[in-house]
DNA sequence: ACTGGTTCCTGCGAGC
DNA sequence: TGCTCGCAGGAACCAG
């Protein structure tokens, strides 16, 4: 499920492949999931950037293309065209020199073509928090907003209070600082931990791809798995031990969501 | 302004 | 082997 290390590493592989190339055509046949594709027609694709876990290319004449991959949305590239369509391919990309194609087998992600930055109606890419791997994640207001919580866990996941943390980087992050995932009220230096945890896990997520649980779910443009779920601590590891202490970890649902932890790293406030 | 629940969608793995 | 069934979850959307 692509959150921000998946997003990213997908960004830096397409950025050689689509940045400077001209859109000759964009196959699909859901207008209302892919939304104003045609206006990409004829128009140079200037950068590809990330907000969270969102991507967005840079189209000539002040337009962007949002693309969001939610749970199983995902690019293949090839170096020669393709022999048949990548499996679930919902959308393909046609350039001067090649093409792209974009799967999703659940079908949750969404595409759309609008007036640069005009994303009002998408709220929680207004309201997006600050990058977590760059400078403005900064400390102070990151502590301000989580000595306020009710529940630390859901308040990463709303993308508030940082930028592209998902469930199994909200899992990860909160185990790599000891704080449970039901926490309030954040102290300074339970905050401070939470704020240094999400530098690390995202970090070494991005530099080995991201994570990929299963076949059918996130792959790198190439193909090839990510390859961080290795150093999964806590993340699909009910059952098993806790690498700090031993513990077994569990899981429960908080807020619909699996959530994993370690009952004595993480102790329940 | 918040919180909490529902919805979208479908492949897959577990269980029988 | 083949069937059913529940699980996976980001975020838009809606109700309270």
């Amino acid at each position: 499920m692509p959150e921000l290390p998946e997003v990213e590493t997908t960004r830096r592989m397409l950025e050689p492949v689509l940045v400077g190339r001209v859109v000759r055509d964009v196959i699909h046949t859901d207008p209302e999931r892919y939304r104003n594709t045609t206006a990409m027609l004829g128009k140079q694709i200037r950068a590809i950037e990330r907000r969270g876990k969102y991507l967005i290319l840079r189209l000539d004449d002040g337009l962007d293309c949002i693309v969001h991959l939610k749970m199983t949305g995902g690019f293949r590239t090839t170096e020669l065209p393709f022999l048949e369509p990548p499996r679930f391919e919902r959308l393909r990309l046609v350039l001067h020199d090649g093409e792209v194609s974009y799967v999703d087998s659940r079908r949750f992600g969404f595409w759309e073509v609008l007036p640069r930055n005009e994303w009002a109606h998408l709220g929680t890419l207004a309201k997006m928090g600050p990058e977590p791997l760059e400078d403005e994640f900064a400390l102070e207001p990151f502590q301000a907003a989580m000595a306020k919580v009710s529940k630390v866990k859901p308040a990463l996941l709303s993308q508030k209070p940082v930028a592209g943390v998902g469930n199994i980087y909200a899992d990860e992050s909160l185990w790599h600082a000891q704080i449970h995932p039901e926490a309030s009220k954040l102290s300074a230096a339970q905050s401070k931990r939470l704020h240094t945890a999400i530098r690390e896990v995202m970090t070494r997520a991005v530099a080995v791809g991201g994570s990929t649980l299963s076949d059918n779910s996130y792959q790198q443009p190439n193909g090839e798995p990510g390859y961080f779920k290795l150093q999964h601590a806590v993340y699909d590891r009910a059952g098993q031990p806790c690498p700090r202490c031993g513990s077994t970890i569990e899981k429960y649902f908080l807020a619909q969501r699996g959530t994993h932890f370690c009952p004595r790293c993480q102790p329940k406030p």
